[in-house]
RNA sequence: GCGGAUGUGGCGUAAUGGUAGCCGCGCCAGACUUAGGAUCUGGUGGCGUAAGCCGUGGGGGUUCGAGUCCCCCCAUCCGCACCA
C-alpha cells in the first residue's frame, strides 16, 4: 500500500472531531497540564509557515503529555477586536464583525489541516459578549477597587471610604495618582461629587487627565507598548503628546509585584530582562528643594518655614537615585510641563519661557527622540536653595527632563551625570566635582571631556560625607533628609499606569454611564454592555468616538462612556476563561480554577514582551487579589519561538536591458537584482519558462547562463508578499501532507530560534516519513509485521530512541528528536526489521509529532482506540549493556586511535594493556608518557 | 549609550567538560531506467598523492582534556533608549 497522506490525514481528522477525541473535562484522578498558544490576532493574510511554528510544537509538547498521563488542557480562540479590521470596516462599509468571522474561518480551516490537538468546544473570540462580559465585569472589579500598599494587594474602594470617613488621610499608605490631605471631618462633609472625585484617585482603573500618545491618524490614544520610535505600530503613523481625560489602569500600583513575581516563573532571561527593564525600578530618595524668593533674599526663614504644610506652594520635590552627589547640585531642570513653572518665572523671563515651553510641548514625540542629543532650555530667572548646602541655584526648565518619570523635576550634578553635565557645558553653568576613585585624586572638571558617571569611588568637596564610598554616602544623606523632613529614601518604577481608552468602534464598551460628569458602573446583572450598532465608523463631528454614533445609547437616559477598550483588555484573562468557557454565572469556577490553575507551558513569540505578557500578568494578579484565580502568576513556563524568515532568490537584471546574468557571472557586468517568486525557482536554479510567464515585463526576457542553467542569488529577510518569498502551509500539506510539514518545521532547528526557511529541506524529511511507513510493510505492499524477537541490536535501536525521544521532549529539542527518529528509521530499515515488539512502540513515540500516519498504522495493527490513548513506552536500560566498550585513544587530548575493551574492565585493567599496544608505542614515540587518565566507557588520554 | 542573545562545512544544524560536524539539504560518483526534479548505493570540513597537518568569529586563561567554563575584543540580531 502507498503511503496516501491526502487520504490518511482528512480520514483521521474527521475521526478525531466525530469521536471528539481531543475534548477535556476536569478530572480529579489525573494530574492536570495546562499547554496554551498565545491568542491569534485572525488577520485577512491567513497563516504563513512562520505562524504554525509554536503551534506545532506545544501540540507536541501536548499530545506527549496525555500519553505520559495527564489530562491536558489545550484549547485555542482568537483576539478578535483591532484596529485591521476596523479600519477595513472604514474603506468598505463592511461590518467588523463580518471581516472577523471570514478572517477566523479562514485560520480555523488552516489550522484544522495540521492536525492539532485543541478541544474546539472550548474556544471563543474575544469579541462575543458571552465573553467580554467578563472583561467588563473585571473592569467593574478593578474600578471598585484601590491598592493597599500595607496589604501588599487590591482592596475594596469601600473599605478606604470607610477608613476616610474614620481618620481623614492620616497614615494612608496606598497607591494614589497624587498625595492629598484631608481630615475625616473634611471627608464627611464633602458633597457627593467631591467624595467620587477624591475616590478616583486610588481607584485601580480611573478617569484622570494625563498625557497620552495621541495618534491623530488613527484618531485614537496609545498604550506606550503600542507607540515605537514616536510612531504607532499598527500603521507607523506619527504620535504626539496630548493632555486628554482617559481611563487608566493602575498598573503602577503592582510594578514591585510584576518585578519580583518574575524570579517564580521559568522563562527565557532575555524575556524577564526585557520586562525589568520596562519595569525600571530604581532606588534613590525623594528630596524637596525649597525655592529661594528672589524679592525675599533671607531664603533662610523660607526655608525653616517651608517643610510645615506648604510643600507644594514653596519647593519642588525631586527624584534622586545618587543622593550622594546632592553636594555637587549646582542647578535645579523642571520638565517644560511643570506646574510651576508659570508662578516661578520672573517678569525679565517671561517671554523666553514660554517661548521655549510652547516650542517645547509642540514638539512631536519624533522629533523630540530624534534630537535627544540637542542641548535646548531656559532660565527661569528663579533660585532654588540645596537643602543640605544650604546655597542658592537657578532654576532651568528643559525637555531633557521628562514629565511623566519621578516628578519631572531634578537636581543637575553636571559632574556626575551625562546629560547635566552637557547641558552645563552647553549654557555653562558650573560644575563642581563631588565623587573621586579616591581621596586624593580630585581633578578640575574644566578639564574634563565628558561626565564621571561612575557608581563606585569616595565623595570630595562633600561637607559631612567627604570621604565616605558613594554607597555609603547616599544611606547617610538619605537618614539626614528624613531627620531634616525634607525628604525620603523612595524607589522610583518606569513602569507607567495603562491607558485604557480607545477612542474607536471595534472593542469591548465600558460598563461606565455618567451622572453629573461623574462615572457610575453598570449593574453587574446588566452585563454584558453589548457593542451597539453605528451607521458609520468614524468619530462624529463634534470629534467624539464612533459610540457616539448609536442611537438611544444610553443607560436609563444618562450618557454611557463613548470609548472602547484597547486590545489588551480582551487577551489579559482569556487562558482563565478556557478553562470554563461557557460559564454564565462567573469568569471561571471555583472548582475549574482550582483544578487547572495556571498555565503550565505558554508559548508564543517575544513580540508579547512589554505588551500582553505585563498586562495579563497585571491583570491576573489583580484576578488573584479578589479571590477569582488562586495563582498569582499566570504563566508558569514559556517560550519563545523564534521567527521563521523568508528566503528570497534574485535574477539579476543587466542595466537598461531585459537580459539577466546568472549569479556567478554577474560581475563582469553592472546588474540591479530583482525579487523573483520562490515558486519558480527550485534549488535555486530559476525555471525560464515560469519565469518568462510570470510578469508580462519578463515574456521577452533573455539569459546568461551558466552550466546551461540560471542560478539565482538569495538572502535572508523577512517574509512579506512585496519580496515573493512567502511561504504558504496550505501548499505544502498539499503537497508532503501536514505530518511531514510538522516533521519538518520542528526540524529546521530549535524552536526559540530565529531561522530561515528554506523548503528544499522538507523533501528529506518526506523520504523519513515514507521511509517509516515501509517499515511495516512487505516487499509486495502489503501490511505485515510479524510477532517475532527481536534483536539485541533492533532492542538497542528502539530503546535508545525512547530515552532520545523523551529526554529531547522534556527540554522542548524537537530537532533533535526529529533526527532521532531519522537514525532509528535507517537502522530498522537496514536491519529490515519488520516486528511489532519495535514497531508498536515506535508509533507511539512517533505520533505526537506526526498524528495521522501514527494513528493510520496504529489502526493496522489492530488497535480499536485511538494511539492518543496508548501509554507510553518506558525505557530500558537492560537493552543497552553492551560487552566491549570502543575507547577513543588521545595524546595530550587529540583522539588518534580507538582501541577495545570489555565494559566490566576499570582503569587498572585497561592501562596496560593500552601502554602494551605497538599503535600506542608508535604514537608515543619513545617518550614516558606522564600520567594516564582513563574514564570508564569514555576515553582513555595519555599525557606526555 | 545600556541590556540580552547568537557566532561550528556551501546551507539548516548536532555534540551530560571526554572521538567536532550526528541528522537533513545541496553537491559529486555509481546503479536501475525511454526519461528524471523518481528510487537505491557510495562519497562529501579545509590543505595534502600520502603519512599527516589545520580546523567551532579573534586573542588570552582554567583543565589530563574546551565548541562547551572564565576574562578581553570583534561581528550580527533583538529589546530599551534623555527614566535623573
Amino acid at each position: 500500500m502507498e503511503y496516501n497522506f491526502r487520504e490518511i490525514e482528512k480520514k483521521w481528522q474527521a475521526k478525531w472531531k466525530e469521536t471528539g477525541l481531543y475534548k477535556t473535562e476536569i478530572d480529579n484522578n489525573r494530574p492536570k497540564y495546562y499547554v496554551l498558544d498565545m491568542f491569534p490576532y485572525p488577520s485577512g493574510a491567513g497563516l504563513h509557515v512562520g505562524h504554525p511554528l509554536g503551534y506545532i510544537a506545544s501540540d507536541i509538547y501536548a499530545r506527549y503529555k496525555r500519553q505520559k498521563g495527564f489530562n491536558v488542557l489545550h484549547p485555542m480562540g482568537y483576539d478578535a477586536f483591532g484596529l485591521p479590521a476596523e479600519q477595513y470596516a472604514i474603506q468598505t462599509g463592511q461590518h467588523p464583525a463580518i471581516t472577523t468571522e471570514q478572517n477566523v474561518n479562514r485560520y480555523r480551516e488552516q489550522l484544522d489541516k495540521l492536525g492539532f490537538s485543541f478541544d474546539w468546544d472550548r474556544s471563543f473570540k474575544t469579541s462575543d459578549p458571552d465573553y467580554y462580559k467578563w472583561t467588563q465585569w473585571t473592569f467593574i472589579q478593578m474600578f471598585n477597587s484601590y491598592y493597599c500598599n500595607q496589604a501588599n494587594q487590591a482592596r475594596p474602594i469601600s473599605e478606604l471610604a470607610e477608613a476616610f470617613a474614620a481618620n481623614g488621610t492620616e497614615g494612608l499608605d496606598v497607591a494614589q495618582t497624587k498625595p492629598l490631605e484631608f481630615t475625616a471631618g473634611e471627608w464627611n462633609a464633602a458633597s457627593e461629587k467631591e467624595k467620587q472625585e477624591i475616590l478616583m484617585n486610588y481607584r485601580l482603573a480611573y478617569l484622570a487627565d494625563s498625557w497620552v500618545n495621541w495618534c491623530p491618524k488613527l484618531g485614537t490614544v496609545l498604550a506606550n507598548d503600542e507607540v515605537v520610535n514616536g510612531l504607532s505600530v499598527r500603521g507607523g503613523y506619527p504620535v504626539e503628546r496630548k493632555l486628554m481625560k482617559q481611563w487608566i489602569l493602575r498598573v503602577s500600583a503592582y510594578a514591585e509585584r510584576l518585578l519580583q513575581g518574575l524570579d517564580k516563573v521559568e522563562w527565557t532571561d532575555s524575556l524577564k530582562e526585557i520586562q525589568r527593564n520596562w519595569i525600571g525600578r530604581s532606588e534613590g530618595a525623594a528630596v524637596w528643594f525649597p525655592l529661594a524668593n528672589p524679592e525675599k533674599p533671607d531664603w533662610k526663614k523660607i526655608y525653616m518655614g517651608c517643610y510645615e504644610g506648604v510643600k507644594n506652594e514653596m519647593a519642588f520635590e525631586i527624584f534622586t537615585t545618587r543622593p550622594d552627589t546632592i553636594f555637587g547640585v549646582t542647578f535645579m531642570v523642571l520638565c517644560p510641563e511643570h506646574e510651576m513653572i508659570e508662578t516661578i518665572t520672573t517678569p525679565e523671563q517671561k517671554a523666553e519661557v514660554e517661548a521655549y515651553v510652547t516650542w517645547a510641548k509642540n514638539r512631536s514625540e519624533r522629533e523630540r527622540q530624534a534630537e535627544v542629543k540637542k542641548v535646548s532650555g531656559v532660565f527661569t530667572g528663579a533660585f532654588a536653595i540645596n537643602p543640605i548646602t544650604e546655597e542658592r541655584i537657578p532654576i532651568w526648565v528643559s525637555d531633557y527632563v521628562l514629565s511623566d518619570y519621578g516628578t519631572g523635576a531634578i537636581m543637575a550634578v553636571p559632574a556626575h551625570d551625562s546629560r547635566d553635565f552637557a547641558f552645563a557645558r552647553h549654557f555653562n553653568l558650573p560644575i563642581r566635582q563631588v565623587v573621586a576613585p579616591a581621596i586624593d585624586e580630585v581633578s578640575n572638571p574644566d578639564t574634563w571631556e565628558e561626565s564621571m558617571d561612575s557608581k563606585t569611588g569616595v565623595c570630595v568637596n562633600s561637607g559631612f560625607i567627604t570621604g565616605m564610598p558613594v554607597k555609603e554616602a547616599g544611606k547617610a544623606v538619605i537618614a539626614k533628609i528624613n531627620d531634616m523632613g525634607i525628604g525620603y529614601g523612595t524607589v522610583n518604577y518606569r513602569l507607567r499606569d495603562a491607558i485604557f481608552s480607545r477612542q474607536r468602534y471595534w472593542g469591548e464598551p465600558f460598563p461606565i454611564y455618567y451622572k453629573d460628569g461623574m462615572p457610575y458602573t453598570v449593574p453587574e446583572n446588566e452585563l454584558p454592555v453589548v457593542l451597539p450598532e453605528v451607521d458609520q465608523y468614524l468619530p462624529t463631528q463634534t470629534g467624539e468616538p464612533p459610540l457616539a454614533r448609536a442611537k438611544g445609547w444610553t443607560w436609563n437616559g444618562y450618557p454611557r462612556e463613548y470609548s472602547t477598550m484597547p486590545g489588551f483588555a480582551g487577551s489579559s484573562a482569556y487562558y482563565l476563561r478556557y478553562m470554563d468557557p461557557k460559564n454564565d454565572k462567573e469568569l471561571v469556577s471555583k472548582e475549574a480554577d482550582e483544578y487547572w490553575q495556571n498555565v503550565d507551558l505558554y508559548v508564543g513569540g517575544a513580540e508579547h514582551g512589554t505588551g500582553h505578557l505585563i498586562y495579563a500578568r497585571y491583570w491576573n494578579k489583580f484576578l488573584f487579589d479578589i479571590g477569582v484565580s488562586c495563582k498569582d502568576e499566570p504563566f508558569q513556563k514559556l517560550i519563545n519561538q523564534g521567527m521563521i524568515q523568508g528566503r528570497s532568490n534574485f535574477v539579476y537584471r543587466i542595466v537598461g536591458t531585459n537580459k539577466f546574468v546568472s549569479l556567478n557571472l554577474r560581475k563582469e557586468y553592472e546588474t540591479t537584482p530583482i525579487h523573483v517568486d520562490i515558486n519558480i525557482v527550485n534549488n535555486d536554479v530559476l525555471d525560464i519558462e515560469a519565469f518568462r510567464n510570470w510578469m508580462p515585463d519578463f515574456k521577452d526576457a533573455e539569459f546568461i547562463l551558466e552550466n546551461g542553467k540560471y542560478i539565482c542569488g538569495w538572502e535572508i529577510e523577512k517574509m512579506s508578499k512585496s519580496k515573493y518569498n512567502v511561504q504558504n502551509p496550505d501548499d505544502l500539506v498539499e503537497k508532503y501532507g501536514a505530518d511531514t510539514l510538522r516533521m519538518y518545521e520542528m526540524f529546521l532547528g530549535p524552536v526559540e530560534m530565529a531561522k530561515p526557511w528554506d523548503t528544499n529541506g522538507i523533501e528529506g524529511v518526506s523520504r523519513f516519513i515514507r521511509k517509516f511507513w515501509k517499515l511495516y510493510f512487505d516487499g509486495e505492499g502489503n501490511f505485515s509485521v510479524s510477532d517475532d524477537e527481536p534483536t539485541k541490536g533492533e532492542w538497542k535501536s528502539l530503546h535508545k530512541t525512547i530515552k532520545k525521544i523523551e529526554e529531547d521532549n522534556e527540554r522542548f529539542s524537537f530537532n533533535t528528536a526529529v533526527s532521532a527518529f531519522m537514525i532509528c528509521v535507517n537502522e530498522l530499515q537496514e536491519a529490515k526489521c519488520r516486528k511489532r515488539a519495535i514497531l508498536e512502540p515506535l508509533c507511539i513515540l512517533m505520533s505526537a509529532y506526526a498524528p495521522h500516519i501514527t494513528e493510520e498504522l496504529w489502526s493496522l495493527l489492530g488497535h480499536e482506540e485511538s494511539i492518543l490513548k496508548a501509554t507510553y513506552p518506558t525505557y530500558n536500560e537492560q537493552y543497552m549493556v553492551e560487552d566491549e566498550y570502543l575507547y577513543p585513544v588521545s595524546f595530550n587530548g587529540k583522539m588518534r586511535l580507538k582501541m577495545s575493551f570489555p565494559a566490566s574492565f576499570g582503569p587498572k585493567d585497561i592501562e596496560p594493556k593500552v601502554l602494551e599496544s605497538a599503535d600506542v608505542q608508535k604514537w608515543l614515540d619513545g617518550k614516558t608518557p606522564k600520567k594516564v587518565i582513563i574514564v570508564p566507557k569514555k576515553i582513555v588520554n595519555i599525557v606526555f
